[in-house]
DNA sequence: GCAAGGTC
């Protein structure tokens, strides 16, 4: 009889491994003392073994570094700790706790986490620094999916070590990102302090710095673009007193020449109709979401960013409600129930019909995608029925992931599309059409996936029609579009920078940094310098090509040609290499660096036009004898204007772009750690849309009156 | 207060 403890990535699949391994399908789930008491322990039987499974909640291991000498540079020392200590809000403590404890009492250890580079890091972290044991005495279960025969399976076979190469590429990965992140961060933020004395974080990283540089490289391209003309020729008919605007079949005549013969040779000419052609084609059903496509979607009907969307899906998981998010799955296992799950849907009038009419199918066959993901399926309801109480992003989100995993086993549609040609002498103009014949699995995706259909006028070949107008129009080429949040993590994607889990939060540690703004996102003033900056000293750190080669030496390492120890020192030497470059410019860099940070400051005091005297700009500032927060005029200064308001003054306030609609001054954001964050009117005094209580209030509470009862707040 | 990577 052998004791295990079997090491498990998490929680929802500890509950799946312990259920499989135990004989009878029922763990018992053990009470445990009150250090740990909140992880769940799992007891199970299997051939007269007990196997213990518990779960970690990731990487429960960190590095941090290896003194206590605060903010300084080159930091190449690191040791590795437990995760609070690196961090003191990460809940690992209790799971360390519980690993330490069993790890103690039983035989063997296993490593039963997802079979990846990561993976094999929190497996061999917890058995090495909380169980104490040689990683050659690890044992290691491999599976593919967390199906029960999946599971036994790779139990009865499993691996004798853990796979201690993979491990040390996992952990010379961490290493590795510490050393560049934390060292160039620290380098870039402490040469403003050295030269100037202020303090502004400026933080990059293997990810942040490649991500920032594409986002910088298309603003240049942009602005260097040099736009060519070209023509386009616009003509229009009258059917019925509605005008049509037609297509030319080239839709940009570069030349203006060209286009003014053409114009010529159509002019007071009728057209006549020479083709009508139609073109039918089937659309298959969607494929299942994975976490990718759900933040590309959800950007799509919503608006919301990617890092909104998985807030949003990460509250339905906990809630039972959709499946595990962070996944990139494309496939779903055989094993997935589909009848069950419809079932359930069909007890929410919203799903009825439609899922009731898919149990009515013969079979049923989920789409199929190329990418698969080892530990989780696609993202689907669980058919837990939805609370009304559910917030407005995370109802819309389940709605989505819901239509999107009913749609997914429909039928295909059927569209035709339709082409009218006219020929105007011997030019051809052309209308288009579109019918969707069989709405198919557009029925079951609705409201999503909605197709705008467009009649063809009544026309036959032959009939003649009048040409109302034709007008010659000079347009531009237009350079590449700026990225947005979605296009931005799809880049990252196609480029596999960072992971499905980090993407969406670097992007949001752009924006949080001053480096990047707005919804088609372009590069600060501050983004370029740090890009500039760092591509003058290390233009390594800036390109994929790091991370391609970060790979090369995992995978050289995993396979054994390379020792970790090597590789590390490779990095180091390199390192070391930019950072005496850095230092010795330090005083240029820092003076740089702090121009751009001053100006962004600036500019995100800025609220706009002053209504008053409609020449300064409107500025949150300090008073210099009361200290106290205000909005002001610039034209102040020049004796032009002395308008000015108090504002609330705790909290973090920010212009919008939005104007008062009741008095059209420029509003500002409110944002208050813990609280929702609320837009006011700098002319809340003065502003007919504020609320008579928080004039009553005004006297005993200042500007903080406004706080809670202004209800136009944002998202 | 700094990275990137897991997960609640």
């Amino acid at each position: 009889m052998v004791n295990y403890l079997c090491i498990s990535e998490k929680p929802t699949a500890a509950k799946r491994l312990a259920t499989a391994l135990d004989q009878q399908g029922k763990p018992k789930k053990l009470l445990n003392p009150r250090n740990f008491s909140k992880v769940p322990v799992y007891e199970c039987r299997r051939n007269g073994d007990t196997i213990f499974v518990i779960p970690a909640l990731g990487h429960l291991f960190s590095t941090v570094e290896d003194s206590a000498r605060g903010w300084h540079y080159p930091a190449f020392s690191y040791k590795w700790v437990p995760s609070y200590l690196a961090n003191p809000k990460h809940g690992s403590r209790p799971f360390i706790a519980a690993f330490t404890k069993y790890g103690k009492d039983v035989d063997e250890v296993i490593v039963a986490t997802d079979y990846d580079l990561e993976g094999e890091v929190i497996g061999a972290s917890i058995a090495k620094f909380a169980c104490d044991r040689q990683l050659t005495d690890v044992k290691r279960m491999k599976f593919s999916t967390l199906t029960k025969e999946d599971i036994v399976n790779s139990y009865e076979n499993m691996h004798p070590t853990v796979n201690i190469n993979l491990a040390n590429a996992g952990f010379a990965r961490h290493e590795i990102d510490w050393l560049y992140g934390i060292n160039l961060t620290r380098a870039l933020t402490l040469s403003i302090k050295h030269s100037t004395g202020r303090y502004k974080l400026v933080t990059t990283g293997r990810v942040q710095g490649p991500t920032l540089k594409f986002v910088a490289d298309r603003e240049r391209e942009i602005q260097t673009f040099v736009p060519t003309p070209r023509w386009v020729i616009d003509a229009r008919i009258v059917l019925e007193g509605e005008e049509i605007p037609l297509e030319f079949n080239q839709k940009f005549v570069p030349t203006l020449a060209e286009a003014e013969k053409i114009v010529s040779e159509v002019i007071d000419k009728d057209g006549v109709v020479s083709k009508i052609s139609s073109r039918e084609f089937s659309q298959n059903p969607p494929l299942p979401f994975n976490l990718g496509s759900l933040q590309s979607e959800a950007y799509r009907y919503f608006g919301y960013t990617p890092s909104r969307t998985l807030r949003a899906a990460e509250t339905l998981y906990l809630s039972a409600l959709i499946s595990y998010p962070r996944t990139s799955s494309q496939q779903f296992a055989e094993s997935i129930n589909h009848k069950v799950i419809l079932k359930e849907l069909t007890k929410n009038e919203l799903y009825k019909a439609r899922a009731n009419k898919l149990l009515a199918l013969p079979k049923l066959k989920p789409t199929r995608g190329n990418k698969r993901d080892p530990a989780h399926p696609p993202i689907h309801p669980t058919g837990n029925k939805a609370p009304a109480s559910l917030s407005g992003d995370a109802s819309n989100i389940y709605r989505l992931v819901t239509c999107r995993y009913l749609a997914m086993f429909g039928p295909p549609t059927v569209k035709k599309s339709l082409r009218l040609d006219i020929d105007v002498n011997k030019h051809i103009f052309f209308l288009r059409g579109m019918k969707v014949l069989k709405k198919g699995w557009l029925e079951y995706y609705a409201p999503f996936g909605k197709v705008d259909e467009i009649e063809l006028p009544d026309l036959a070949e032959g009939d003649t029609v009048n040409i109302s107008s034709i007008m010659l129009k000079q347009s531009y080429t237009q350079p590449l579009a700026r990225y947005n949040p979605n296009s931005l993590l799809k880049k990252m994607e196609d480029e596999e920078l960072g992971t499905k889990a980090t993407r969406a939060s670097i992007i949001d540690i752009l924006y949080s940094r001053g480096y990047i703004e707005d919804d088609s996102i372009y590069a600060t003033d501050l983004g370029f310098a740090v890009i500039d900056t760092l591509e003058k000293n290390s233009p390594d750190i800036i390109s994929v090509e790091l991370t391609r080669n970060l790979e090369k030496e995992m995978e050289s390492i995993t396979t054994g040609d390379k020792r970790r120890e090597i590789v590390l020192m490779e990095s180091i030497i390199l390192l070391k290499k930019i950072l005496e470059s850095f230092y010795q410019k330090e005083k240029i860099i820092g003076v740089t660096l702090q121009e751009q940070v001053q100006n962004l400051k600036q500019r995100q005091r800025m609220l706009g036009l002053c209504p008053v005297c409609k020449q300064g700009d409107l500025i949150i500032t300090r008073s210099t004898t009361t200290k106290k927060r205000f909005v002001g005029c610039t034209g102040y200064y020049k004796k032009l204007c002395d308008w000015s308001a108090p504002i609330p003054q705790a909290g973090y306030a920010s212009p919008t772009k939005n104007n008062c609609k009741h008095c059209g001054f420029p509003m500002l954001t409110i944002r208050k750690k813990g609280k929702r964050p609320y837009t006011i009117c700098p002319n809340w005094l003065n502003c007919s849309g504020t609320p008579k209580e928080v004039l009553e209030n005004y006297e005993n509470n200042k500007a903080e009156a406004l706080e809670g009862v202004i209800e136009d707040s944002e998202d």
